[in-house]
DNA sequence: GGACTCCGTATACC
DNA sequence: ACGGGTATACGGAGTCC
């Protein structure tokens, strides 16, 4: 086993770990007969770039001197952590003694390195990691979904109004229990004490939920508090509490409070979703009917009961609503399954606990894999350089126009991919490890996906999809490591370095796809979107054109697919529009649909974009009557034209810096104030625009929505129809000016035809072409760029 | 008074 | 605690003609 992965400890089947004492902590381990737990002396560190910001300290300590030049020499060990804690104190004490500036937080001080999780620091500095051993079907998790009644009058449920309670409990777990606790006839109390009961011979290692679930055990254990109960569920009896980690962070207001329950964990099923689609971007939010609809785990005719409507199925349809949960529960079953694999297989190799792996970004795990080394070996660490990070081959757009079919390839596995084959070492990792661990988790996902293939490609009881595509995210964060300004081990040369090799490996990628026939059409950071040749239409065919692109690169380079689509609209850099072989339309980028537009645009618009995927001309220009035809015979209603705004100062804050000269005077406060709207920061004001002059003057065109009679109709027509033709320009550069114009005009003497109308393909920057050819051009002349316009 | 530029700010993308 | 840098758009004011 890679001790540099894993850890240099091979304890097994270890299930959680807890502080137990200001020097120990508690491991709860699964073994035969059950969980048995074992307390375990620890000792709480931190490092130090110079001894003497710990003179005179009085309590019992050590410091290590550790080997290497590095910033942070010294690693100073405590008896406990309470005593760590005094001796940061007394280090900031030392440190501002003599500092320019005085600081006022141990954050802030540079001298000092500390993480203040003593989980972490126990993990780290034994070795150990959790579940070891283990399979995730081994763990067992169960879920939880609690519906609580809201006073009359109010929206947000609150534990501690006496009027609120919790009317419906759902309980699910991995191996097919289901459990209901209904407030039909039970009291609050009741049904908690039965919850309390069911959750303490369950004894799960893991408490899911959806969507705040830190703060659904809050509500718990209120309402338990209210009743006199104590809802001590921890596998040692203890109640839940917030870790001390974040206690000790002061004010900082964060949006949610983790709970720590001990010898368990805290899984709240949308966290691990947003971080799921941060890279792929699927998904509008994340609350659970979406989720559910997006993974196709939905229970058909499935009663989804928003908290505001709690209280009308308590007191109309109690049974509809434990349906409602019992289907909660099922769904956030599913939705773990397929997404917590993931983080159950990164906590066996990072010094986390569970909970804590699911909240870190990939920078923080990256360094916890080399802290761990160098703590093993007792050797210094490095600060970061100071700096930022240099910029390499933003993204480029060759082609305007619909293009197809569509490949879009992955180009984000290429950092890691240099990183190893240039076998580049940042230049304070006296040890080398960074590339030896890249290294080691790159192996381990190829040994993943052999697995996967030999189980005939299907995802088994031990692992998910999403663990290939959040291990694959882990490795191609090390680039981001190496640039980063707050990484200690950060080297902004060996960032160029591998940036340069990229921008390289790019251009011969892009010349072996034009010398292949294909087309690039735009490239961004993290993939290339190209036009296969004509021959290659099928996906089969797709795949052994990538393994061909592959063979002109550099060895060891594979090519992975992101997707593939029937066709796309290419606008502008980061721009475009999708059309899956689904049928399915998706736009990306601001450029085409704006903020702020109005209603009657967005469809429009939208609509456009839809028949131009499809070819339909003769639905552009329908769609184009049709708006005219509402805005000029006043068929809108003030939803349609009226636009939104949120104020984010307050009526003070806005005259005042107004008064200063500091920003000028706009449209959306002036409304407000002179509609007499009272409001408070983030409300949002919607107004439309009056009078029969198109150009707007000053502020008195303004009107705000309310405001709007439909029996005395004053919207001006003609702005109106003037942003009608603004947002029609949008499509301009898509067809000659003779085909524009016919598809965006009434005038329409002969009748429309969509005969002979087409799309044009512009091309807005010369494609790479093949390498030796390039270089000699660019001898020549410099590069051409042609203008966007024809 | 329209067309243009400049600038601040807001948002979405990767 | 932690996604930050970049591309794009819009509103308002100033400037030119």
């Amino acid at each position: 086993m890679n001790q540099l992965i894993y850890g240099a400890n091979q304890e097994e089947k270890i299930v959680a770990v807890h502080p137990a004492s200001e020097r120990t902590v508690k491991m709860f381990i699964r073994n035969p007969e059950g969980i048995i737990s074992n307390e375990i002396e620890f000792f709480p560190f931190f490092f130090l770039s110079n001894q003497k910001y710990l003179s005179d300290y009085p309590k019992k300590h050590w410091i290590k001197e550790l080997t290497g030049e590095n910033y942070y020499r010294y690693l100073c060990v405590f008896n406990g952590w309470l005593d760590m804690w005094d001796a940061i104190r007394h280090c900031l004490e030392r440190y501002n003694e003599n500092a320019p500036q005085k600081i006022d937080s141990y954050t802030e001080m540079p001298v000092l390195r500390v993480r203040t999780d003593p989980v972490a620091q126990f993990l780290k500095q034994s070795g150990r990691t959790l579940f070891k051993g283990m399979k995730f079907d081994d763990l067992h998790r169960i879920q939880l979904s609690i519906k609580t009644y809201v006073k009359h009058g109010f929206k947000i449920s609150n534990p501690n109004r006496e009027e609120d309670r919790i009317v419906a409990i759902a309980l699910s777990d991995n191996h097919g229990w289901e459990y209901q606790i209904t407030g039909k006839r039970k009291s609050e109390k009741e049904m908690l004490l039965d919850l309390i009961k069911v959750l303490q011979e369950k004894d799960a290692d893991v408490i899911e939920g959806h969507n705040s679930i830190d703060k659904h055990i809050h509500y718990l254990m209120t309402r338990c508090e209210i009743h006199g109960l104590e809802f001590n569920i921890g596998r040692d009896g203890s109640i839940p509490h917030h870790s001390e980690a974040r206690s000790l962070y002061g004010e900082r207001t964060a949006n949610y409070i983790p709970y720590e329950i001990v010898g368990r964990h805290v899984i709240d099923t949308a966290t691990l979703l947003q971080s799921y689609d941060s890279t792929k971007h699927e998904l509008d939010n994340y609350n659970l009917e979406h989720a559910a609809q997006h993974f196709g785990i939905s229970k058909v005719d499935r009663l989804y009961i928003s908290p505001d409507r709690v209280s009308w199925y308590s007191d109309n349809e109690p049974d509809n609503l434990v349906q409602s949960s019992i289907d909660d529960v099922r769904e956030i079953r599913l939705l773990s399954d397929y997404l917590s694999p993931d983080y159950f297989h990164q906590t066996q190799m990072l010094p986390f606990n569970y909970a804590t792996v699911t909240r870190l970004n990939s920078n923080n795990k990256i360094e916890s894999l080399l802290l761990r080394e160098y703590i093993r070996q007792k050797h210094s660490i490095p600060r970061p350089e100071i700096g930022s990070q240099p910029q390499i081959g933003g993204s480029e757009i060759f082609y305007r126009g619909l293009l197809g079919p569509i490949i879009d390839l992955d180009i984000e596995s290429i950092y890691p991919s240099i990183i190893l084959a240039h076998n580049i070492v940042p230049k304070n990792d006296t040890l080398g490890a960074f590339p030896k661990i890249l290294n080691g988790l790159t192996d381990h996902l190829s040994d993943l996906k052999r697995q996967v293939k030999i189980a005939d490609n299907s995802y088994s009881n031990v692992t998910s999809e999403a663990t290939e595509i959040g291990l694959k995210v882990l490795i191609n964060s090390f680039y981001a490591y190496i640039g980063n300004s707050r990484a200690l081990f950060n080297d902004y040369k060996a960032a160029r370095t591998i940036g340069e090799a990229r921008q390289d490996m790019l251009r011969q990628l892009m010349s072996a796809i034009t010398s292949l026939n294909g087309k690039v059409i735009e490239i961004d950071s993290n993939s290339i979107c190209f036009v296969p040749p004509v021959a290659v239409n099928t996906e089969t065919k797709e795949k052994e054109l990538l393994k061909n692109i592959a063979r002109c690169l550099p060895s060891g380079i594979t090519l992975q697919m992101n997707d593939r689509y029937k066709r796309m609209l290419s606008y502008k850099k980061n721009n475009y529009v999708l059309l899956g072989y689904d049928g399915k339309v998706t736009i990306k980028g601001s450029s085409l649909i704006p903020r702020n537009i109005e209603r009657f645009g967005r469809e429009f618009i939208t609509q456009c974009i839809s028949a131009i995927m499809n070819l339909n001309f003769t639905s552009v220009h329908d769609y184009y009557i049709d708006c005219n035809k509402a805005i000029v015979e006043r068929k809108l209603s003030i939803q349609d034209f009226a636009r939104i705004e949120i104020l984010r100062d307050t009526y003070d804050e806005y005259t005042q810096s107004v008064n200063r000269g500091d920003r000028y005077r706009s449209a959306s406060y002036e409304v407000a104030i002179n509609s007499g709207m009272n409001w408070k920061q983030g409300d949002k004001i919607s107004y439309y625009i009056t009078g029969d002059d198109t150009s707007i003057k000053g502020f008195d065109q303004y009107k705000a929505a309310i405001d709007w009679d439909k029996n005395f109709r004053d919207e001006n027509v003609g702005y109106y129809l003037k942003r009608l033709e603004e947002l029609a320009k949008r499509f301009a550069s898509l067809f000659s000016e003779k085909d524009y114009h016919a598809l965006f005009s009434v005038d329409d003497l002969f009748g429309f035809s969509p005969e002979g109308i087409q799309i044009q393909t512009t091309q807005i920057k010369e494609e790479p072409k093949d390498l030796d050819e390039e270089t000699e051009q660019i001898q020549v002349e410099p590069r051409i760029w042609l203008d966007e316009e024809i």
